[in-house]
DNA sequence: ATGCAGGCTGCAAGCGCTTGCAGCCGGTTC
DNA sequence: GAACCGGCTGCAAGCGCTTGCAGCCTGCAT
């Protein structure tokens, strides 16, 4: 296939290569005879306009870039986390991508590697999506300073920098009070995350809220704390077991580490949910598939990808206000490991989070 | 910060625009000295080439596009075995194409939207990796005669066109020789996926090899049938249970289906290994999670993508020989599912899968 | 001394497309 | 009837970088 150019598209419709541009742009200032000419011409070739000399030329290149952490880097943060999820995180922004005409470029980096970043996507695309722990802080920064970026991140918000986050602390809120307010349960303990993960501090600060709104007593720190990993649930599990009183519920930091709690327990004969209710967050697949399928809490990927790149949609046509922080919100997900009997399990958004 | 140019680079070293680009692509052909100067400028300079102006001038864009499967098209064809993996994929074809200098754009596209990816990626990329159920067929052929491109697809190799796909027959024999050999178990049926999907095939291919080999009955079909999904493994439960004799183990056509399998079994009493054992196939995260933990083939979903990737660049780089057909080996991951007790789930290559 | 092969250099011509600007033209306005 | 106006057009100058080629300057053989 011959490399079509503008060239024998303006001259098959006899005019000039600024007409067909400016048609193919869907600028005004064309007589309407000569872009039907020009319409029909570029069909006619099958035209395609070369994405390089166009970015090239004006200085847009209709090519986003996402960041995310490599997860063969052992030193790479919240690796678990974003394992479970990069995928639909790249779904979701590629979509809103699309429909707007751009395209998605991906890389992965080292957590040192922010600087190589900006060298292999360098100049090549109109901004950047940034995913936490891809990219030290530092050089997030530096980025930033040569193009828009936005942080998909699930806490701490670098400072200048548009952000956006799910409702983790929303989330956590829900999940808990649906176990003491539905379920009434008053005994009930957090699993925590990695103490410096943001945001299994922000589903700690929910819970405790959720405690508090119910008039329980709010613990300092979690009860246990794990990594968010299975062996974290693991090491959890063992904590609990070691310890004298068992609680009535446990509020894992997230689905791992509910799943792996859920195992050691009913491996020593408890039964869940029956003596202990568990939950999780994050609404793995594999939540819906265990037995007793489990509650947990509902991150909507797809969407915070989504919001990432209209967010940096919105600043690459000139939105130029102060640094924005988005919250997506989470969704409640009941199901059995509760103490809930769901025939059908029921999908529960917060904002109309209460049943029984 | 300014964009910087070559010509900055160029008049800070001293020298013309051309020996530094020279410099740049590490041609030959510029006094060291001169070439370090240049070095030195860059580094100072914090200059990084701009892409864009870059391909133009020599059509080569350093980029690579992945094409794979829009999920919420209900049309998608075997929508779950991708969701499954297309981040492994992804992962591993951007790690390949990195080293190389390539960067990676995806898209995800509906089947019949072959013609608006060329437009899309259109003139932005060298090659495509195309994951099958993508794109129709003749479309991909019609994307072939413009570009490079590379197929990754469980079964039908696409006439002329560059192929990679897991060893799915391997994979089955393996598996299904582990229960007829290691366990000495007789009755084994086949629990297939989609008639019509390539990989289930294979499968189910390899399956009845092993079967033979072992000197066993060999069935024309599979005894029973789902469609790779959770319902599918339910149904196919069912239909065992409802079937009067029940077989001594069960090679299902993925984990989806075996883990329904197991949960169903297991709901109604049966034993899972001890009555029935069961394997699956793909090797998903859950797998190793589930109890009994599943034996199962594991598909190396990230040397897949790399495989792609590879594969595309010998081609980019001038290899002009006969359309090839690349099989990346599967492993049996044996643990407990099968009647094995594995105190330490062992992971082996198919190569020397023999053990007890 | 003289000539010549190479190794280096930098010039300049693009790559394909966008866009400011001047030119052209028919239609209006006094 | 002359001066204007505004909508269309196409020219041409880039966007930043690659690369063929001619020119220059060595070093070295004659």
């Amino acid at each position: 296939m011959e490399r079509l150019t503008i060239y024998e598209v303006a001259h098959r419709a006899g005019v000039s290569i600024s007409s067909v541009s400016r048609v193919l742009q869907g600028k005004p200032g064309v007589a309407p005879a000569k872009r039907d000419r020009v319409l029909a011409a570029v069909k006619a070739l099958g035209y395609v306009p070369n994405g390089l000399a166009r970015g090239l030329a004006s200085s847009r290149h209709g090519v986003i870039g996402l960041i995310f952490p490599d997860l063969d880097d052992p030193s790479t943060e919240s690796a678990h986390d974003t394992l479970l999820y990069s995928d639909e995180i790249v779904r979701g922004a590629e979509r809103a991508a699309r429909v707007a005409g751009y395209a998605v470029i991906i890389a992965a980096t080292h957590v040192s590697g922010g600087r190589d970043i900006a060298r292999a996507i360098g100049g090549r695309v109109d901004g950047l999506v940034v995913l936490a722990g891809s990219i030290a802080e530092p050089d997030i920064a530096a980025l930033a300073e040569r193009t828009p970026v936005v942080l998909l991140a699930a806490g701490r918000r670098a400072r200048g920098i548009d952000h956006v986050a799910a409702d983790n602390e929303g989330g956590a809120y829900a999940v808990t009070e649906h176990l003491v307010g539905a379920h009434g349960y008053r005994d009930v303990i957090f699993a925590g995350g990695p103490a410096a993960a943001p945001d299994a501090r922000a589903r700690f600060v929910g819970f405790r809220k959720a405690l508090a709104a119910a008039g329980l007593p709010v613990p300092d720190r979690p009860a246990v704390r794990g990594d968010f990993s299975e062996a974290g649930g693991r090491r959890v599990a063992g904590q609990i077991l070691r310890g004298l009183a068992l609680p009535r519920a446990i509020v894992a930091g997230n689905d791992q580490m509910a799943l792996a709690l859920v195992a050691d327990l009913t491996a020593v004969g408890i039964a869940v949910p029956r003596e202990v209710a568990v939950t999780g967050f994050d609404d793995i697949q594999l939540a819906r598939l265990v037995s007793p399928p489990l509650t947990t809490v509902h991150q909507p990927m797809r969407e915070l990808g989504a919001r990432c790149v209209t967010l940096l949609l919105d600043r690459l046509s000139g939105d130029e206000g102060p640094p924005r922080a988005v919250v997506v919100p989470t969704a409640l997900v009941v199901r059995e490991s509760c103490g809930c009997r769901a025939p059908r399990p029921a999908r529960v958004p917060i904002a109309g989070r209460r049943q029984s």
